[in-house]
This record gives structure tokens, sequence and C-alpha cells, in this order.
DNA sequence: CCCCTCACCTGATCGC
DNA sequence: TGCGATCAGGTGAGGG
């Protein structure tokens, strides 16, 4: 999403902006009104992404005096049914929460459509803030505590390697805490955890150090196969800023695998229900040891 | 401070 | 065709 908004945000104006469904600003601090006012007018300097947020840092405002260096973004994150399509100002989609007028002076009129069905996905504008582990970047405060992805170059291992042993709790777990590393949910977490063979409710702290950087070395692996392949798509709800669906559903292992054979093994793969969602694994590859 | 549960939501789909 | 049950890729507040 991130890659493919860049070129067609990055220098644009920001023309007209409504709000069909307030929820969808859930993490906006304030009414709609205040939104669209400190969004409309203003100019989008680029794209930025850490884990599963987006961001777009926010030009020169038309709204009185900016605060000296107090620097803003329009922050977007998908939830679990959140799409931004990127149409032409005639085109409207079904279930769209906000929708963005953009004017870029090579593309043209361009609309920015936030589909949005079960609304846990959002849109706000927020302050950027340096953090301890941006040095040189700034991001947006509701993103502060989210740590770095694994392919991000600054992240650094042996950091998740010592927080990753100091837990206690079950290794899915600590891969879904993007507090920890971002960008990983059920999915490659499930992914990740087949191809490195371990159990998702293995303790983390019986992680030996060897399975621990394998399991982040195949966590690396499946981030960047489902990037390139431009992400996971099951149906029309996952589609990058085109509408386009990704590949990487062919790839899968593990999720949604349930009942077919184990690409190792062949076993059957199983499906048990932790932490409210599905784990997908197979039963004789992936034992807590 | 860490860990875990649960609330937050809608619409697509499936079985009857 | 209609209806209810079921399912879904995430996050963070708040209790223990």
């Amino acid at each position: 999403m991130r890659a493919g908004l860049e070129p067609a945000v990055t220098g644009a104006t920001v023309s007209s902006v409504t709000v069909f469904d307030e929820r969808s600003l859930r993490r906006h601090d304030g009414p709609s009104e205040d939104f669209v006012d400190r969004l409309a007018g203003r100019g989008i300097v680029s794209a930025e992404r850490r884990g599963k947020f987006l961001w777009l840092p926010l030009g020169s405002s038309p709204v009185p005096e900016p605060l000296e260096g107090a620097r803003e973004a329009l922050v977007v994150h998908l939830g679990m049914s959140g799409q931004v399509l990127l149409r032409d100002r005639a085109t409207d989609d079904r279930l769209t929460r906000i929708r963005l007028d953009i004017e870029h002076p090579d593309h043209g009129a361009l609309r920015l459509n936030f589909v949005d069905q079960r609304i846990f996905g959002s849109m706000a504008i927020d302050r950027l803030v340096q953090t301890p582990d941006a040095p040189t970047d700034s991001v947006p405060t509701q993103v502060a505590h989210i740590a770095r992805d694994p392919l991000d170059p600054l992240f650094d291992d042996r950091l998740f390697l010592a927080r990753l042993a100091r837990r206690n709790s079950g290794v899915k777990r600590a891969l879904l805490d993007q507090t920890l590393l971002s960008g990983v949910g059920n999915i490659y977490a499930d992914e990740a955890l087949w191809a490195a063979r371990v159990h998702y409710d293995q303790p983390t702290n019986t992680l030996s150090r060897p399975r621990a950087k394998l399991l982040l070395a195949e966590v690396r692996l499946v981030l960047a196969k489902a990037l390139g392949e431009g992400g996971t798509s099951f149906d029309a709800q996952y589609v990058n800023v085109n509408g386009a669906s990704g590949y990487f559903s062919h790839s899968l292992n593990a999720y949604g695998q349930q009942g077919k054979p184990c690409a190792r093994c062949g076993r059957p793969i199983v499906r048990e229900s932790f932490m409210n969602r599905g784990s997908h694994f197979c039963a004789f590859c992936q034992r807590v040891r």
C-alpha cells in the first residue's frame, strides 16, 4: 500500500475531505470537523510506514499558524478489513468511510477512498515526534510504541532476541506483539512458525538461541516473499491501491491449510483456537520441545 | 511492569 | 428467498 501510494501522493495537495462514517476516525483525537479542517489544503510530503501503520507527513497548513516545528501526518491503519483505493474523481467504492480528493502536479485529480467493512481500521491526524529508536526520522505519536519490522535496516536483532528470551509467554503471542517486532500478523506468524518448525505455544524463554535466530530468519523470509508477491489475498477484500490481489496465498504452508497435507511430512495441518483466532500448524513437525 | 482477556464492528457466506 | 450462525488478516484498555 505504501509503495503504491507513494508516487501518487508525494507532492500532491488535499483538495477536499469527506467523512462518511465518524467511527473511522477512532484514532483521531477530535471530531470529524477537526479532521477535515486540519487536512484540507495541506500538501503531502511522502508516504511512510512502520509495521502496519502508514502515514503521510503533511506540509504547510492553511489552518491558523502551525506550531513551530510541530509537524503532522495523516495516519492510516487498515485494521482487519481496511483498504485504500486510488481512483479517479468519478469513482466511488462501496463501504467508503472517508474520501480524500487530491490534486497531483503530474497525475492530476485523484481520489483516495478509505474503505473498511468492520471499521477496526481508521484515519487520524497526528503529531510527528522523535523516538529513541528513531534518531533521525520521526513517527506519529500513536506509532511511537511500535517496534521496527525485521526487514527494517535499523531493526536490532540482539535487542529482539534478548527481549524474546526474557518474556514469559507463548512464542506466537510474542510474534504478534507489535512492540517487540512489527508487521507480523496471524498469517505470517503461522507461516514463520511452520517454516521454523516451532509450536505456537512454545514458551519463549525455552526457545534456544539458535531456534530463536532461526525463527527470526524465517519471519524475514516470509515477510520478504509476501511483500514481493503483493501480500496475501483470499478475496476481493485484500487488495492493493489499484484493487489488485496479492499472490502470497498461493505460497501458504500453514495458514488456512487445515486438513491439507503438510508440505514437509505429509501429515494433515491442524487448526486450533488460540488468542481468539486460528492457529494453523503441523502437529508432527511443530511440537513443543 | 508483564501478561492476558475482551471489546470493538460489519458484511459475506454457508447451511437449513 | 430468507434467516441465523459463523467467520474474518488487529489493536489497545484495563484487570490480575
